[in-house]
Parts: structure tokens; sequence; C-alpha cells
DNA sequence: GTACTTTACTACATAAAGTGTAGTTAGGTT
DNA sequence: AACCTAACTACACTTTATGTAGTAAAGTAC
């Protein structure tokens, strides 16, 4: 997969709209996961592993390139940290933690009222 | 792929913590896309479709599905259209948007200096 | 009311992406 | 120098996504 660069023409807009460029970015498997491990600093490649479910390393190793290579996280001494933009990044989604506690009762809600039909 | 529904097992988190069962949701292709495009409105499959870069139709049916069956989106006589919990979720990651002009910004820093190293 | 369109899909072969396991390589320890 | 451990790479296999063709159902034209 070719790596989405705003400016240039990504899978969503040829004409290389920022945002499209970066829900192609996010849309990848892991990506999102490894931004959301790496929100309180330096993780191993070990330990990032670790956090995402034991993904394989093939795609760790690959989703670490794309990610420096778009500027969110970096390399350091001890393994792998976001980057200014990148911290700035997730603190936008960091909301989504909050939100997903709604979305489960929105479950939960839905599983009452078949309850309700079966009586 | 199982639908990763919050409080269940899911990719990222055995116990089915809910921003991982969102962070699996989202990461799946178009999954992203399709809610952006459909925060203005209902819009029909064929224009979903279009607006998708052509996704293509088996793709496109499969997210609708798992989108109505985790209660973000809802069909109409006219087509899809976001829920209230799921527009709620477009609130949040609207803010991309702006972010990802910011992260453009961050290419272009970076080709100058490298334009800068080549004097 | 039947032929023609359009819309919304489904089927299926092909291509691309992700997994899992087994190496390899490079630093540090004994 | 032999032995670890962490950080990868290689590769065969599986799962996802694509692209094209086909079907079904609803609306329109005559």
């Amino acid at each position: 997969m070719s790596l989405p660069i705003p400016g240039s023409a990504v899978r969503g807009s040829k004409t290389g709209k920022p945002i499209m460029a970066l829900l192609d970015l996010l849309g990848r498997t892991w990506c999102l996961g490894v931004i959301w491990q790496l929100r309180q600093g330096t993780l191993s490649f070990s330990e990032l592993q670790l956090r995402c479910e034991n993904i394989s390393p093939t795609l760790l190793t690959k989703r670490l390139k794309e990610l420096q290579q778009t500027n969110l996280i970096e390399k350091n001494l001890q393994g792998y940290q976001l980057t200014a933009i990148g911290f700035a990044l997730f603190q936008v989604i960091a909301p989504l933690s909050q939100w997903s506690k709604l979305w489960q009762l929105s479950f939960e809600e839905q599983s009452m009222l078949q309850e309700s039909e079966n009586e």
C-alpha cells in the first residue's frame, strides 16, 4: 500500500485532500492502536507488540515505518514515541475513549429492548 | 472478521474495552471514510460508492452491515444516514480535518529542510 | 402491461494485506 | 569467546479487499 501523504493522491481522494490521506492512514490495521498505545511515552518494539494483541512483527515493522515516514512517530534509544504533531493527533482522538462508553450503552439499551419484547 | 462490540473480546483487547472495540472497527478499510461521507445526511448506496473512490460493492455492502450492526448508521428510504450516536462519533472526529492541515504543513517543512541541505 | 432503465445489491475469481513461525543480526552479559 | 536478549527480516499461509459480471426489484415510457 502506498503511503498516504496529504497533498498527493491517496485512496479516497485523487486531489490528496489532507483529511482523506489521514482517513486512509488511520484506516490501516493497528495504526490507531499503535498511536493509542504510545500516548504515554516511549515503548519498545516488543512492548508495542505485546500491547497490540501480538500483532505480527512483519506488520508492526511496516506500520512503524509508515508512521515514521508520515511524521507521526519517531525512534529514540528506548523505542518509539509520538512526535509533537503525533501527540497532537492523539489529543484530537483522545475523546474517542469517552464516546466509546456511550456507544457501549447503546448496545445495552438494545438488548434491554429485546428482552422486553420477549415478555 | 468478527464484529467489534464493546464489552466483547475484540482485536486488541480480550476484555472488550470499548475503546479497543472502537479502534478495531475504525481501523477497517473505508469505515472512517463512510462515516465521514455521511456527515451531511443521507446518501444512497451508489452515491456512497462514488464518493468513496469507487469502493467495491462487495466491501461497501459489508461495511454498511457492520456499521448498522454497531449502531452507527441506519437505513432509510433514501439510503443510509448516521444514527444519533453515529453523528456524535462524527463530531468527535470532525477536528481531524483541522489537524490534517497542520499535518500537511509538517511535510512542507520537511521538504524545505531537504532543499536547504542541498544548497 | 410489457419492455427498458436504474438502483441495489450478490457471486466469484484475482490481487493485496495480515499472520505466524522460523530464522538472522547486532548489542550487551558471563 | 560463548551465551543471551531485543529487534527485526523472510516466507509460506490465510484473510481481506478489488473488479467485473450478473441478478432482483422498483420505477418510467409507451
